[in-house]
DNA sequence: TCATTGCGGACACATAGCATCCGATTTAAA
DNA sequence: TTTAAATCGGATGCTATGTGTCCGCAATGA
């Protein structure tokens, strides 16, 4: 099991994100510059992020995304979600249900194995849903001296 | 991300695995049989198991697999971490040390968001590993008429 | 009107998982 | 001693998924 790539960028996008002031708007090329990705691929992931309501997309010119609610109102349980797609990791084949031992009425539905699992993903999720974008924010201000939170701010500026 | 459907193949050989007597040794070809899958590819998983010392592996005639531990003591995570090998799910790419606004002396090591996946798979990994295979057996169990498990017993006396 | 930007699909490529086969080795049984 | 049964390890091919690019279309502000 792996988990993609683009839910890092995803994650990063909407800790930018989370600096554009109200109303404005960040495009995808900008997005992807700041952290040195290519456009076209950010692109995809920033669409499944406003598909799933984690972002807004701003048709036309000076358009681009934006938050759809308060960064600490996004989890990053909401981020991997939008990527990877809804859905329990763990597939249950009901495996239990073939072979020479299987009763003739066997009783159907997942078995503990699967049980198991999915039990494990609600503790990933809820680990996951308690950490938002704000958080990331904070974390990551805190590595950054104030010349470095200018520089990022003049950047921003520039990229609006 | 998706589970391999090989852990879940794994799961029910441990489970299965955990009904031999002391000294007995189930061959990969029984194994796959009981379940109805492909022989070659069981033996690859069983290999996997064998290798992460969850299951000890008999050459030779009469050969084949048994536990390594008592079920009690073997646990879904040992099996999960047999068969799609250890280390995190999440990778972190460093990508907040790319594009323009880096630092000039940028604080390496993993930032917010990796801390934040790690966290999240510590959680999955404590909530699969409270659940052994002595645990599976027993629901599995319970799941069973007595007619279905004399059924088993017998496939399992001709199987050995 | 025009340039900018997101949207959606099509396409190519790399990687990982799925599945099989083979020869070599080990070991119990004939 | 021979034979059959079984694991071990590598090589191989197929498929699904993720990565990445490109294009035409639609929308929107200048």
């Amino acid at each position: 099991m792996k988990i993609s790539e683009g839910v890092e960028w995803a994650a990063h996008a909407c800790a930018l994100l989370a600096a554009v002031p109200e109303g404005g708007a960040l495009s995808a090329g900008a997005i992807a510059a700041f952290n040195d990705l290519p456009k076209a691929y950010m692109a995809k992931h920033l669409q499944a992020l406003a598909k799933a309501g984690v972002v807004v997309s701003v048709r036309g010119a000076q358009g681009g995304y934006r938050l759809a609610r308060p960064p600490a109102e996004i989890s990053l349980w909401d981020v991997r979600r939008a990527i990877e797609g809804p859905g329990p990791d763990f597939h249950c084949a009901n495996i239990r249900l073939k072979g020479p031992c299987v009763a003739p009425k066997p009783s159907s539905g997942p078995c503990a194995i699967a049980h198991a699992f999915w039990e494990a993903e609600r503790a990933y999720q809820a680990a996951l849903g308690s950490m938002t974008i704000a958080d990331v924010v904070v974390q990551a201000a805190r590595e950054q001296d104030a010349e470095g939170l200018s520089r990022i701010a003049a950047w921003l500026r520039a990229a609006l």
